[in-house]
DNA sequence: CTGCATTTGTAGGATTTTCCTACAAAACGA
DNA sequence: TCGTTTTGTAGGAAAATCCTACAAATGCAG
């Protein structure tokens, strides 16, 4: 990605708790430019004509008005913006079918992830509508649940070692191989996990061993 | 640290966006080891005794009860439990006094930063009461400019670039040093900042810069 | 059931990052 | 003005990241 196309995101959510850990973790993309944050709909339509933002990611509940309608708003002023809905909620095709029609692209629900946050982000960003990922929460455990079945034996040794912050030099004495191969198992987890940092690991492999006790 | 005195952390936050957000970023360190999580009052309790966390960290508002009779309801059960409450709104010395006869050892609000989070995580774990950082979200801008401040002028120029995403081996080559000597300044940078990964620093940036604008 | 394609186990090299240490010159404080 | 910090600078060791490689095992299609 050349420099012009970073996504330049603006983020209104209301809370700075979550704000920043949610930016944390879209920070550490390298395409994704923050240019803005707000806690409040009328900072951000304050905000927005002077930072030029591609995305607008916005909670729909904000302390001081509707998301929808500042979006709205905002859409009005800046017809290219991108705008990324946050509901409370998982939307159905009924609720879906108002957010498109006020010009929204994409909603996530607070019940998802936040790589599918991301990847919604991205799929946005050049003005396409998303309808993607209504799975019901059963459906996403098991999504997890496949991609655990998609590791290796050698792979999922390595992933509880890890998970358990067993430490590379350690995991391949344990294993009676090499450092180097040890990372190489690393990355080929995080490669088909889709994930890149360790914590993701952990929670990953907390939930699954989780669900597949009882 | 040794590993008998990881804190075994139990995290009890609605929506797992946010959740995730803040999990991702406290498993970054290494003394904390996650045992389970929910996203209700009820499940919460249910799982408490199965895996024996020492701190609970749990939203106030939760799905389907308050999160503070859970805690109460939790402390009669396990009495050497320390709770850490996430309130909406930042506390004053009245509701903290209420909290406190709950038995709960600490409240952070959710306009505090995640740091701030961890850092009263580590100070409960022990059995702690730690009623810390009651400053205005004024007095908190202030902090980060005073650190801002503490940064030399080399150092500065060194997060601004970072702050773009510079590659190192470039800000070396603009600024006329080695490499090395760009590693040290990001060291002392996030040594001073409390900071350990780029986006951190971005955020931090960003956050200065819209400040020093007006 | 057999041959081609993919996955798995294994690891090396190049480059970067992290962590620690060092040290002279400048700035500061008492 | 003299000792203490801070600043600018960098080196070494160890670890991590990003690629690439390759033989053996597995799996699938004809």
């Amino acid at each position: 990605m050349n420099p012009q196309r970073r996504l330049r995101l603006f983020a209104t959510v209301s809370h700075r708790l979550f704000r920043d850990g949610l930016l944390f973790q879209i920070l550490h993309n390298e395409d994704i430019e923050l240019v803005g944050e707000s806690e409040t709909g009328v900072e951000t339509l304050q905000r927005l004509a002077a930072v030029r933002p591609g995305v607008l990611l916005i909670e729909e509940n904000l302390k001081d008005n509707d998301g929808l309608t500042i979006a709205e708003n905002a859409l009005s002023l800046h017809p290219a913006l991108s705008v990324l809905l946050i509901s409370d909620t998982p939307v159905n095709s009924s609720r879906m079918a108002i957010y498109l029609e006020s010009g929204i692209k994409a909603v996530v629900s607070k019940q998802q992830s936040i790589q599918e946050l991301i990847k919604t982000l991205f799929y946005i960003r050049s003005g396409q509508v998303y309808l993607g990922n209504w799975q019901s929460t059963r459906d996403r455990a098991d999504d997890a649940l496949t991609a655990y079945q998609a590791l290796s034996g050698r792979e999922r040794e390595v992933a509880r070692l890890m998970s358990q912050r067993v430490a590379v030099r350690d995991i391949a004495e344990e294993l009676g191989v090499s450092c180097k191969t040890v990372h190489s198992y690393k990355d080929r987890i995080f490669v088909k996990l889709g994930f890149e940092r360790l914590p993701e690991l952990i929670l990953f492999m907390q939930r699954h061993h989780q669900r597949a006790l009882p």
